[in-house]
DNA sequence: CGGACAAGCTGA
DNA sequence: CAGCTTGTCCGG
């Protein structure tokens, strides 16, 4: 981004200055629109009463700028002024900041997300004002006995790697992750970062009660900085920490650790950076790991960085799994129910069942009256979607003014199922209150509809229905061990028009999985499908998620996408013009950089890597107006 | 972002 | 041409 210049000499006290007047700090402004730094003068009087020496690199300042008070941070000292500029002195020392080497890796994330410096030093930042770090405390260290035995499996990935990459461990769901966060604290002063703020509040209880000394983020962030092991979720990922040995994502392919708004960062990426940066080690845990995480690791060489579980151990991790093959099944007569699972969902009156059903897209999935099979494209395997010329015209279905329409190439194909022929096609549609109803009467027995905003405490509450039905949501909401989860339409996941929908859906049946536990508890996971042969269902069922790497390994390498390629989504009344410009560089025209679009108002850029993406981002000057620059978008 | 200032529109 | 809106520029 031109005009980014937040970097700036980083001169530390030992730096001789001979002759330079008074001390000039640069000073990045808290001001979104402001990608910019300032120089000002530290006001003589500051030196006696102790603030010049409070005043480092990563102190939180007041500046007047352009007449009005803003906040900043100090981004670089004792800098030297460009010629002619009258200076303005600080206006007020206000707290500590984040440390320079959290300055240098908001840089990096800037660049690499195409966003501004401020946010991500915001992130990095006390959420309270913290006017002085409390004393260091003691070398903590692990404690001496601690309840869980070091677990040789996990020495290797909580040392540090000589060539920076991480280490990928793939923990079946049923595991516990105790073992590795206990081997991560023996190395010493560590991070650890969870999807969500409440499953990062009950790690950092179980730490604390093995007698580790635990800082919650954002609560303790002057705590943080003194050591000991620092948890919390995203914005964890610019928490202080003391001497940085060991970093763990737990959980690593959760989306919850994209951030939504642009600058679109990934917490993961962020914490495998500033790993590497530090020399020290950086853990990636999952149950399903991301194709980005292996190939950072260093899968498909001989010195990958990948643990994974023995055979019987990974078994041992995931719950039995049903799949509930639907394509014979007399769709008139079982509607959205198997005969098949009518007695998983009488349940025995123990833990309690779980339905999901994703009502997205549901009314457009579409099953022959024939054969049972789902009505798909034939060269893009992707769910097609009816439509009539006229609403009003009541031809019946198959009539001559209806067709099948592929979501991927917008083209029409005849109301004709590809496998038999057959012309008529029942749309499968049922909302989750219909479906409560049905349930009800067949499970006999009351039935409690969990949607986003329902009380988790409701759930847990002695007494409370024991068959719950909920949409994916159900999953999140629910925290303690269930029996059976069922998902009555997995269909849709499997064949959503996203790119990461098979990744999608295998970290579904991952979140399934960890409510049921490990295979001892008994628990069974449910799928009804009409693609029982679908590699993500068969991965599932036999406890084995690396079956999923070949296939979509090679369908993202042919599309150019991550980690074999870097994009970002560029939209906004101001796109056209971005795109404009960008194709207007001079070295734009370099192997594998190419722009597709627009679609629905957005452009693709796809380029080789995210260091060459981030130049050329990094490269094109900003028209005016509404732009939206996503880097690493959700769903490409 | 938000203040400053210039250029454009309106009404008398 | 004052009085107001809208747009563009720029900050130490």
């Amino acid at each position: 981004m031109p005009g980014t210049e937040v970097s700036g000499t980083v001169a530390g006290p030992d730096v001789p200055r001979v002759g330079s007047p008074q001390r000039v700090v640069r000073v990045l402004p808290d001001v979104a629109a402001i990608d910019r730094a300032f120089d000002y003068l530290v006001p003589e009087a500051w030196a006696d009463d102790g603030r010049g020496d409070r005043l480092t690199v990563g102190s939180r300042v007041r500046v007047v700028l352009h007449g009005r008070r803003v906040a900043g941070w100090v981004v670089a000292d004792h800098v030297e002024p460009p010629a002619g500029v009258a200076l303005r002195p600080l206006a007020r020392l206000s707290g500590v900041g984040p440390t320079p080497e959290l300055i240098d890796l908001a840089r990096w994330a800037a660049r690499r997300w195409a966003g501004p410096v401020s946010g991500f030093l915001a992130t990095a930042s006390s959420p309270t004002m913290v006017e002085a770090l409390p004393a260091s405390r003691s070398p903590a260290g692990p404690p001496a006995a601690s309840p869980t035995p070091a677990d040789p499996r996990f020495e290797a990935a909580v040392s540090p790697d000589p060539a920076g990459r991480p280490a990928v461990v793939r923990l079946p769901p049923g595991d516990d992750p105790m073992g590795l966060l206990l081997a991560a604290a023996r190395q010493g002063d560590a991070l650890v970062l969870v999807p969500t703020a409440d499953r990062a509040d009950r790690i950092a209880r179980r730490l604390r009660r093995a007698g580790v000394p635990v800082a919650s983020m954002p609560r303790d962030w002057a705590r943080a900085a003194t050591g000991g092991v620092v948890v919390g979720s995203r914005a964890a990922a610019w928490a202080p920490v003391g001497d940085l040995c060991c970093a763990v994502v737990l959980d690593e392919h959760d989306e919850a650790y994209r951030e939504e708004r642009s600058p679109t960062w990934n917490a993961r990426d962020v914490v495998v950076e500033r790993a590497r940066r530090a020399g020290a080690a950086c853990v990636l845990v999952s149950p399903v790991p991301s194709l980005e995480s292996m190939a950072a690791a260093g899968h498909g060489s001989d010195d990958h960085r990948l643990v994974e579980p023995s055979r019987s151990d990974e078994r041992v991790g995931w719950p039995v799994v049903d799949l509930v093959d639907r394509r014979r099944d007399d769709p008139v007569r079982s509607g959205l129910f198997s005969p098949a699972i009518v007695d998983v969902l009488r349940g025995d009156g123990g833990d309690p069942v779980v339905c999901v059903l994703n009502r997205k897209g549901r009314s457009r999935l579409l099953a022959c009256d024939g054969c049972g099979e789902l009505a798909r494209c034939v060269d893009h395997g992707s769910i097609l979607v009816h439509e009539r010329a006229d609403a009003d015209a009541d031809t019946g279905p198959g009539g001559p003014d209806e067709w099948l329409r592929c979501p991927v190439d917008d083209g029409r194909r005849p109301v004709v199922c590809d496998p038999c022929g057959a012309t008529r096609f029942r749309n499968l549609r049922a909302g989750v209150s219909r479906v409560r109803e049905e349930l009800e009467a067949l499970a006999g027995r009351p039935v409690a509809e969990v949607t986003a905003d329902s009380p988790v405490a409701d759930l847990a509450r002695p007494g409370a229905p024991s068959l719950l039905v909920g949409t994916e949501a159900v999953l999140h909401r629910l925290e303690r061990r269930v029996a059976r989860v069922v998902f009555l339409e997995f269909d849709q996941e499997l064949l959503a028009p996203r790119q990461r929908a098979a990744e999608q859906a295998l970290t579904l049946l991952a979140r399934a999985a960890r409510l049921l536990g490990p295979r001892t508890a008994g628990g069974r996971l449910v799928v009804q499908t009409r693609q029982p042969d679908h590699e993500v269902l068969q991965a599932v069922l036999h406890a084995d998620p690396a079956r999923v790497v070949p296939g979509e390994a090679a369908r993202r390498r042919l599309l150019g996408l991550p980690p074999f390629g870097a994009l970002a989504r560029v939209s906004g009344a101001a796109a056209e013009e971005y795109v404009r410009r960008l194709e207007a560089l001079p070295g734009r025209s370099g192997p594998g950089v190419d722009v597709l679009g627009p679609r629905d108002g957005s452009w693709l850029v796809r380029a080789p890597d995210p260091e060459v993406l981030a130049d050329l981002l990094a490269a094109v000057e900003r028209p005016g107006g509404r732009l939206r620059v996503e880097v690493d978008p959700a769903r490409a």
